[in-house]
RNA sequence: GUCGCAAUAGCUCAGCUGGAUAGAGCAACGGUCUUCUAAACCGUAGGUCGAGGGUCCGAAUCCCUCUUGCGACACCA
């Protein structure tokens, strides 16, 4: 947060472009040079580069010859150093003046560094997890929760009110079934102890025995009907199975330290959906086609959208619109998300023309942030085929394998146990997040437990020698205001603590945590390397700013990581 | 069949709005703990960026065609 507009960072590629904008001021614009200023692979080439390859033509000079011309007009005094090299002019910073504004900026701001305004608090629905009542919490929600979870945190760091919804699967003719088979074959203690594997069980037992007895889907579809027409006691089993179902997925979002703002299922739309089509309706958007109610999509290109079945009954869509129409009335969204897998890409297109079709106002701001697919073995999820792997076993396995890390490597370490789940899920958390959302992952175990290299440990590893650092120099406090760091070895961390406030809006921009999960590898890196080769606490008049990087450096990979829903212990 | 997404080192992936010799991590091999936590650091080896065209001073990146894989294509969600 800029308090009072002193803490806004300093730009410093506009020195670079302010530097050389008089030397060409007949051929570029200030904007144009702006625009072209790169920033090399390697600290070796500067902190910021010009090509001056366009130039060729209007100058009609070989490009080599433009840099070394230009280099010779252009004030210098504001660099450590410019060196021309090749077609390309190299700017170096000077590193004591840009690292004390770095430090002091984070020094001053701490978690709050790279905290913006640019939503103005706007609303932003996210329908996020949507696990299926009665069914079990499977890796491949892992991917909605801990996605939707992740933009939530960066919409706040943007200045958005980020609101999750976990829009439950707690309707359809699947009560029916439930509802039978547990009359059938039931009992209220097994359900009690242990609500979804007791659920699965009488639903699989159903779809066993009704090939057998096919007068069980009669039975189902009118208890599916009782439920529908407000029947008591199959309301009391519906809202008792829900209950129980949430209880056991509130077990395992603690566990991953996930939280919502509302569950309004698929059954709180219910009274919502006739409204929706008689709107459709009145504005003459639905058309029969074979006997069903479709709207036409056909200027967007796509199939019409299936509003009603051709026996009248609504289809998820119309509950979609519902909830749209819902949200759009309830928070005056700046922003729709829907965290939901790719698969359901062209779907979400329907749904959005069909919602811009009724002239919904938050519609042209409705985004589908889409996710691969996991897979095992190369193949889909599915509950029936009992190709499933469960989240909360994953979990177990990871805070396992970490409890026996910190066994072997930290066995003294207090609080043993809550530092193993703070890794362990991390572990797991971080690697769905530090890969692009699309890419698809087929799942293995191996992978997802492990702790070294690029991961989640890595990462919470080197805060936690950070602030083992910070403890052991209690006497000293870090310089704030005038910490300047003159060690090259430093050079890179201060320069990757500066890109932070960048990086936090390129995710949200790109809705891509993964942004993020790179980035806090990436200072991670450069934060082990400086700390292998520089003596941190040794007693000379740079100390008290080495200390401010180390504090500067453990604030932000505490705050990149709560971006991520990921913890960070201060020991481990 | 139509549309969408993908293809980069043995494996898993980065490569920003096209730019300087294509980068990491695992795995392999070799170094570094009497000094701030070795879950770390340093080094070696490893690639016709799926194939072929095109645009450009310059293409892993943009355009076209093809191949392969995955997914979606109205009465499921």
């Amino acid at each position: 947060m800029d308090k009072d507009g002193s803490f806004v960072i300093m730009d410093y590629k506009q020195l670079v472009a302010d530097a050389l904008a008089p030397t060409m001021a007949d051929t570029l614009s200030a904007d144009d040079i702006y625009k072209k200023i790169e920033r090399p692979k390697d600290s070796s080439m500067g902190d910021y580069a010009f090509p001056t390859f366009t130039l060729a033509k209007t100058f009609r000079k070989a490009p080599q010859q433009i840099a070394t011309d230009l280099v010779e007009q252009l004030d210098q005094s504001k660099f450590e150093k410019v060196q021309v090299a090749g077609p390309y002019i190299n700017f170096f910073l000077d590193k004591a003046a840009f690292s004390a504004d770095i430090l002091a900026q984070v020094s001053a701001q701490g978690a709050d560094f790279g905290q913006n305004e640019n939503g103005k608090g706007g609303n932003v629905p996210i329908d996020m997890s949507s696990p299926n009542i009665a069914k079990p919490i499977s890796m491949g929600h892992l991917r909605s929760t801990v996605i939707g979870n992740s933009i939530a945190e960066i919409l706040k760091k943007n200045g958005y009110n980020p609101i999750k919804d976990n829009h439950l699967g707690d309707w359809g003719t699947q009560f029916g079934k439930l509802i039978v088979a547990y009359l059938k074959w039931g009992n209220e203690d097994d359900v009690k102890k242990d609500p979804i594997t007791n659920l699965v069980k009488y639903y699989v037992k159903f779809h066993q025995e009704d090939k057998e007895h096919p007068e069980l889907d009669d039975e189902a579809r009118e208890w599916f009907k009782k439920l529908e027409d407000g029947d008591a006691e199959a309301h009391r089993l519906w809202s008792w199975f829900r209950d129980e179902s949430l209880k056991a997925f509130n077990q395992i979002y603690d566990k991953l330290g996930v939280t919502f703002d509302t569950y309004n299922g698929e059954a709180f739309y219910n009274d919502k959906m006739q409204a929706v089509i008689d709107e459709l309706k009145e504005k003459g958007l639905l058309k029969e086609s074979q006997g069903a109610q479709v709207v036409d999509l056909s200027k967007y290109d796509l199939n019409p959208a299936l509003i009603l079945k051709s026996d009248g009954a609504s289809l998820y869509i119309t509950r979609d619109i519902a909830t749209a129409v819902y949200r759009d009335k309830t928070y005056h969204p700046a922003m729709n998300l829907y965290v939901v897998g790719s698969e359901q890409m062209y779907y979400f297109q329907q749904l959005k023309a069909v919602l811009t079709e009724m002239g919904l106002a938050s519609a042209k701001d409705l985004h589908h942030i889409p996710f691969g697919l996991i897979t095992v073995d190369g193949k889909k999820l599915s509950t029936r085929s009992g190709r499933i792997i469960l989240l909360d076993e994953v979990l177990d396995d990871s805070i396992a394998m970490a409890k026996k890390q910190i066994a072997e490597k930290n066995p003294d370490l207090p609080n043993k146990d809550e530092v193993a789940k703070q890794v362990g899920v991390g572990a797991i958390i971080f690697g769905d997040l530090k890969n692009e959302r699309m890419n698809s992952i087929d799942f293995n175990l191996a992978d997802q437990l492990k702790f070294e290299g690029e991961t989640g440990p890595y990462v919470q590893y080197a805060r936690a020698r950070a602030e083992s650092i910070l403890r052991k120099a209690a006497d000293v406090t870090p310089a704030g205001e005038n910490a300047t760091i003159n060690d090259p070895e430093a050079w890179e961390t201060v320069k990757t603590l500066a890109d932070f406030p960048a990086i936090v809006e390129e995710a949200l921009a790109d809705f891509e945590p993964s942004d993020i999960a790179k980035y806090s590898i990436r200072l991670a890196k450069a934060f082990n390397k400086y700390y292998a080769h520089s003596k941190i606490l040794a007693d000379d008049a740079e100390k008290p700013a080495r200390l401010a990087l180390v504090k500067s450096v453990s604030t932000i990979l505490k705050e990149s990581l709560r971006l991520l829903g990921v913890q960070a212990p201060d020991e481990m």
